[in-house]
DNA sequence: AAACACTATATCATTTTGATATAGTGTTTT
DNA sequence: AAAACACTATATCAAAATGATATAGTGTTT
């Protein structure tokens, strides 16, 4: 999109852990980061390329040992020091995306029963999710001062029980509100 | 993005309300819908050229009244099933992507000062957006049974400031936990 | 041995982003 | 009156993101 490539931090800040392939990192996307951010391969790899080129990362070991060829990658100083620019500089408000908003915003007119049937779903992805980060912040919860990992990483799961939370209570709001809208229009 | 374009619903669902141009597209997508969704003119433009070709939408009226020429656009009834056909459907999860927790994930073992500022910064964007919000739903929310318009856009309203609560919330005790985990490390 | 699932890298078309170019108009400042 | 500025209006571009698909090896199950 035009100016900055975002990937490149997700690479930088995965490699600073350990070093990875490529194909690690976009596993690791899916497991800890797709709450709040998602990357596919067609980004990754390319990227990774770039990097190379910039030095920020480099080629660390061709582990053939055993299945297909994995090229592992680690950071360089110069990568780590990007990494730690990017963390010290202020960050853009969230541009959200929420097509469900959009097409409630252009329902008017139109049978309340897609709108609902849409928000049910939504409730129901949210519950789902709500369910999955009461395990992980129980299981972190005690242990949050026992290194700043485990602190940040509770923090993104205390993120996502906000948000979750807030999808819910507004999906059954919405859902009341239509159904009364129906009740005192067929009352005029 | 590959695979469907989601401007031709913005488009089509404003058009479906009253004609007009890709100018009046941005400004009208800029102050209702900028909240949940946003889009540049790099996207309208070719997006109205190719709708064009499938007629979905048509030209309407090149108005030389005064000022700039002006391409007035309107909705084809082709293009009223398509977004009808849209509304129908389910959709998708919410794919966030919110970079201050892609930071903080990766904030660990750097000085807390620069997430900390950082959260602030979320806190406070989102508490002008919840003031913002707050007039907004004050004057909608006696007449949401008007209209369907009234209540659909009440809904989005509604919306906004249970995430942005839930934003402002997180912000709050993120805030504190980080303090904690400061004091909690030092007396160690 | 065939089918299937998984690891691993790579590429592609399409969409989206954000910036910039161009040009006319109307208002304010010098 | 000229210059500077703000706004309307359309258009294009490079870079980034998305989501799908191609290719190929490995290991397990039918």
């Amino acid at each position: 999109m035009g100016r900055e490539n975002k990937t490149k931090y997700v690479i930088l800040g995965l490699l600073n852990h350990e070093p990875m392939s490529g194909y690690d990192i976009k596993k690791r996307v899916d497991l800890s980061l797709k709450m709040f951010w998602d990357t596919g391969f067609g980004q990754i790899y390319p990227t990774i390329k770039s990097m190379c080129t910039e030095e920020l990362i480099e080629n660390y070991d061709k582990t053939t040992n055993l299945g297909p060829e994995k090229i592992q990658y680690r950071i360089t100083e110069k990568g780590k020091i990007q990494l730690n620019e990017w963390l010290k500089i202020p960050t853009d408000p969230i541009n959200h995306k929420i097509e469900l908003l959009l097409k409630l915003f252009f329902s008017a007119g139109t049978s309340p029963i897609y709108p609902i049937m849409n928000i049910e779903t939504f409730q129901k992805d949210a519950e789902k999710n709500l369910h999955m980060l009461s395990r992980f912040s129980e299981s972190l919860k005690p242990i949050i001062d026992d290194s700043d990992d485990h602190l940040y990483y509770y923090l993104t799961v205390l993120f996502g029980q906000k948000i979750y939370d807030a999808y819910s209570e507004w999906s059954a709001e919405a859902i009341e509100l239509i159904k009364a809208h129906i009740e005192s229009t067929n009352l005029q």
